[in-house]
Order: C-alpha cells, then sequence, then structure tokens
DNA sequence: GATGAATGAGTCTTCATTCAT
DNA sequence: TATGAATGAAGACTCATTCAT
C-alpha cells in the first residue's frame, strides 16, 4: 500500500469523485471496480493500491459525502439570525447544501445498506449528529420561547426536517418539476412553522 | 412455458414471499436466482418457467406489494369518518398499513431503483396514485372549510405524509425505540395539524 | 451444487485425472482451475458444481490417490506367503505399486503441503495407516522369529521401506536409469534384509 | 543494476535469509516479493536491483542451501577416523548437519521442483555431488575390506543415507516425536551396517 | 544505489440463464 | 410441467515487474 499520505488523500478524491458519477448512473453493485479505476484516471491495480475491497470506496463515498454536507451546513449555521427566524435559516440552509449535493446525498440514500455492518454503524452516527444540529436549532427557538414543544416532537421535528431536505433528492421525480429549491423550501417551512407558532 | 394461470398465480406468490424474505436479508444483488428457487420450493429451472429475468422478480415483489399497501389502505379508507377526523384517520391508517407491511416495503425503498426503468415509471406510477389518495382526502378537507390550504401545499403535504409513513421503517433504527406506532402516529398528526387548523 | 452421486463421482474422477495430468507438467500452483476444466472436458462453470474451490481439487486428487495405493497394496498384500518371504512378497508389492502410480505418487509428494491444514492432518493420517500395513508384515517376521529387531527398529523400518518405495519416484533422475523396478527391488531388499536375518 | 560485488553479496544473503523464513511459512508460491523485501529490510525495488526474477531468488536460496550443507558436511569430513567408524561417522555428520539446517533442507525439498528448468538441472548436480561425499566413505570401507557390497549396492547405500537424512526433516510429522537425532541416528546406523559388516 | 507508485495480465470464483430429459 | 446439469461471461482482487525520481 501507499505510504505518501497526501497522495493518498488526492487519489481517493479522485475515486470518491469517480465512484459517485457511476453509482448515480448504475448503482453500486452495477458499476464494476474496473470502470472506478478508469473513471479516477488510473489502472485497476492502482486503485487497489488505496483500497483493500470494493465495499471500501462506498465506505469513502459515504464518509465524504457526510463530511460534505457537515461541514457545509455548519458554514452556513454560523450565521448570527435570531428568534424563530434562526429556524427559518436553517432549514433553508440545510436543503440548499442537500440541493447543491444532490447526486451525492442520493448515493448515499441509495447505497449505504450495501455498507458492511461495522461502517453502516458509523454512516448511521453521523446521520445521528447531522439530525442533532437541527434539534438543537429547534431546541434554542423552545427554550427562548418562540415554539412550544414536547422533547419528542422538537426529537421528531428534527427528523422530519432532515428527511424532508432528503425527499428533495429521492423523490425529486415528484418535486423538482413542480417547484423550485426557494418554493420547496418556502411551503415545507411554512407548513412546519404555522403549526408550532404560539397563537 | 407454463399456461395455466392458476398456477402461474399461485407459483408467483410463492416466489414473491421467498424473494421478500431474501431481499430483507441480503439485498436484491446479493440474492441469488437459485436461493429464491429454493426458499420458493421449487428447482431453478421451475423457477424459469415463470419468470423471463431475475429482475421480474424484483418488478413482481415491488408490484405485489403495492397492491397489498393499496388495497390495505383502500379498505381502511373506506370507514365513513367526517370533517377533519377523516384526516386523522387516514394518516393513522397509512402509517398502520405500512407497519403491517415493514419488511416488504423497506424492500421496495431500497430496492426499486435496479428495477429496468420501463418497470420503474409503472412503480412510480403506483406511488403516484398511493399519494393521490392521501391528496383527496386532504382536499375534501380543505373543500370543506376544516383546512386552509393551498394547491401545492395540498400536494406537497400529501408527499409529507406518506414519507412520514415509510420513515416509520426506513429510519427505524432512529424512531422504532423511540416510541410505539401509535405515539409516532400521534406526535406526527399533532405537528402536521396543529399548523393547519383555522386559527 | 449437483445432486445425482453417481455424476458427482464420475465427474470427480474426470478431474482427479486432469489435475494430475497437468500437476506433474507444471505444479498445483502453476496450473489454473480453467486449465483443469478444460482437460476434464467441461466448462469452468462446470468444474465449480464439484467442487467448492481450488484447493478441493488438490485433496481429491490426493484422497484418490492414497485410495488407489492402500487397494492395490492391499489386494497384492492377500497373497499367501510365508515367513521371511511374505516381507520380500510385501517390499516388492509396494515397489510395484508406487512404480505404477508413479505421476500421481510424485504430485502427492510435491504438492501435498499445499492443502489446508485440516486436509493435511487427513492425508498424513493415511500415510500413516499406509505405514502401518508394512510394520504389520515386518512385527509378524518378528513374531514368528526371523527378524530381530526392537520396537523402535520395527518402526523406522517400515518408514524406511515406504520412503524407499516414495525414492523410486522422487528420486528417478539419479535411480530410474540405472537399473530397472526389479534391480532396484532387489538391490533394496538385500542391502536392508542381510543385515536383520539371524546370524 | 548495482556493481559493488560486495553489497551484492551482503544484499543476496538479507535476501535469503528472509525468504528462507518466508518459504518455512508459507511456501515459494504464496510468498511475495513484496514480503521478501520487506522482512529483507529493503524495498521492492531495491530487491529487484540484485534479482531478475522471483524465480532467482528461488535459485539463491537452493544454491545457498547446498553449500551450507555442504561446507558444514566437509568440514566434519575432514576428522580422521579409520575402518568402519568412520562411515558410522560420516553418517552421524550427515544427520547432524542436516538437522541443523532443517527448516532450510526442508524449503529446499519441496520448492526446488519450482525452479526453472536449467536451474534445477544445475541443483540436482550438487545433490549429486554431495551423494558422492557419502559414495566415496562406503567406497573406502568396502576398498579396504570393511564392508562388501557390489558398486550398484554403494551407489544405492549413498542415495539410501541421503534420503534418510532428509527423511528426518521431511517425515519429522513421523519421527521426531519418537526419538532424539542421537537415537535416530543410531537405529538407521544399525539397520544399516548389520547387514552389511562382513560375517 | 534506493525508493515506492503505477501497471495490467492473469487468477479464482460466481451466478443468471438455458435446455435436454 | 418440473428438473437440475451445464455453460461462460463477467467480476473482484493479486502480484511480479518497471521506471521516474
Amino acid at each position: 500500500m501507499v505510504k505518501d499520505q497526501l497522495l493518498i488523500k488526492k487519489r481517493r478524491e479522485q475515486m470518491i469523485k469517480a465512484a459517485v458519477t457511476l453509482f448515480i448512473q448504475k448503482g453500486f453493485h452495477r458499476t464494476t471496480t474496473r470502470e472506478i479505476a478508469k473513471e479516477s484516471g488510473f489502472s485497476i491495480g492502482t486503485l487497489y493500491e488505496y483500497i483493500g475491497s470494493k465495499e471500501d470506496i462506498l465506505y469513502l463515498v459515504c464518509d465524504s459525502i457526510y463530511d460534505q454536507v457537515s461541514e457545509n451546513l455548519k458554514k452556513r449555521l454560523k450565521q448570527d439570525v435570531e428568534g424563530i427566524d434562526s429556524l427559518r435559516y436553517a432549514i433553508a440552509a440545510l436543503f440548499r447544501v442537500i440541493d447543491d449535493l444532490q447526486d451525492e446525498v442520493l448515493v448515499m440514500y441509495q447505497e449505504s445498506k450495501s455498507l458492511p455492518k461495522e461502517a453502516l454503524r458509523y454512516v448511521l452516527q453521523k446521520e445521528f449528529e447531522m439530525t442533532e444540529l437541527i434539534q438543537e436549532v429547534i431546541q434554542e427557538c423552545v427554550t427562548k420561547g418562540h415554539l412550544e414543544l414536547t422533547d419528542q416532537e422538537i426529537y421528531q421535528s428534527a427528523h422530519n426536517i432532515l428527511v424532508q431536505a432528503h425527499m428533495w433528492t429521492f423523490r425529486r421525480w415528484a418535486i423538482q418539476n413542480k417547484y423550485t429549491l426557494d418554493e420547496y423550501t418556502e411551503i415545507q417551512t411554512n407548513l412546519f412553522l404555522n403549526g408550532l407558532l404560539k397563537k
């Protein structure tokens, strides 16, 4: 196996990019390691200098996607917004991040089940942490008195919002030709908030 | 190919049952036709008397699941409930149906993407029709003045409800150990309705 | 896997014959499963209907050779010969059997080390049993008073005789162009016996 | 390719040592060049500065083992022993040398067949020369009248003795847990000589 | 002289599908 | 109708060897 850490990083990025492209087109199982190597720009031998098995690629892909989503989301959440708008803003931010990484997210949604058990657990953990980011924003709104929700409702709302973000990709056939991302964001935010605002 | 229609039906049901069991355990791609034949109780030769290719099995499975969900849901929706409760009732019914067919729904969620294009279109069409069932219930509430929603909101709400039903299965790792189906139903219904009721 | 036991036996015999031919020529590791299939007269797919892995073939080969050697030897040992001649006869019989199965024995000598652990143990056990056959003949001569040997000497003599039989194959480059099997048998018998006869 | 002869010698010795260790553990074919390089303490690139192909390593190993055995044996044979004892002594010396280089000898026994033809011939030549060393000792005993043997018997006896020495390694599973090297030496010497001494 | 990243031919093995019985 | 033996294309992965630095 190759030693140069920088090279490893570079090559793996090449692989991940190639893999996402191919997984989108044909799914994980129908994509061959040779195809990934070719799309990555190197030989099958070289591919295996950087991974141990085909499943490793799927893992790298999932891991990288989470990191990207997470990083981008955190970057956006830093903005200083107050009150109920902080939640509005968070939802919009999340939706936008997912929209930007649409293909990647879709791949992860469809293929992560093929991960070996241990890796799957790890990936689910990341999904959990992402949900918590949203949960915290909601919690803050509740704490500050802008929303009135039970703990269970907070927890479930966070999951709902995340799934609604993912929905934008995995149900694109039903949604994306109906409205733009901005419209979608507004509709979902309204549906969600109108019921939660104190009356 | 076999001609006796009754036999065809019987054999296909055997296959579908076997396939669902196996797809749940190992996914479509990791399940072999031989395994399906064995689990079905007949030989690989016989299997191919009733299907043309492995993908046909996946199609049969998906088709059958939709029919079951659809049929069960329609049965439940027949109940005569009035006003906003009709929607409450519809949500509960949907959630219950999905819960009953949990494994099947999960398989469809995870594997339908492997369907050949034509078959996928057909299956999505069924998903559409299912959404319309919910949409109609919402629409009725709006028409009758129990809810105030734009057309887009109606459309999106129907999708949301359906996805929330599916969520109960594909996010079970995060939800099913938190609350029972009844609790889940109540939480989701509250979150949804409290915002939609006229104030 | 194929069910018809008779067919399994037949196919495996084909495989074993093909494998011995090839292993002799190029050794186990340099022989591919495809070559074995081809030489056996069927496709690679069919080959794997009758074995689980390449190592299985080696095991089948070794097992079969032992059975052949053993069977042939036992057949020959049945002859009714008395006194010290029973030993002379046994040695000659053993040498002849090994000579008949020269290639097979050589393969086993050179390749059995590549057997997976468990299989190796099993094969060594068979080698042991074969040695015991010789040991018994010697023992009988001692018991009857034709030879005077300690237990250790009996044990070691049996091993020596067996190795001398194998030697005829694995040292053929030094021996077989010097004398015929009959001559070899006589020389070895003399060298061995002349020292053991009571003086 | 490197030119410094001293360095070549040093590097090759490192390689041989590493290779023997690994060949013992896993055999020639299952050992990779990378592993040999690593165990040798240098890179795969460096390895190929000192050899042309993997087979070269096997050749170096075999050649080196013969040289060691041969050298050690000759050293021991120098002792001044007279009469039949010279043969006793030679046998003991040979057995001891082989015992000292047990692993190496075993490797050679099991793997030399994988040598390319030309190299194999060369190695067999060395084996021949080694046999001749023993042959000479026996011949001397015959010439001096201590033993009475035909030429063929002399030739074969030398081979027998050598194979008995090797047997100590390749049949260790049956012998080494029965008696010590000294006991083994005594048994074999007795079995051999008692028949050859003039009566 | 030493390094180690890159290569790709070659290997074992799987599995959907066919077809004679 | 049912069976299951036969097929071979295709896939994951290995490893001896090269060569630019």
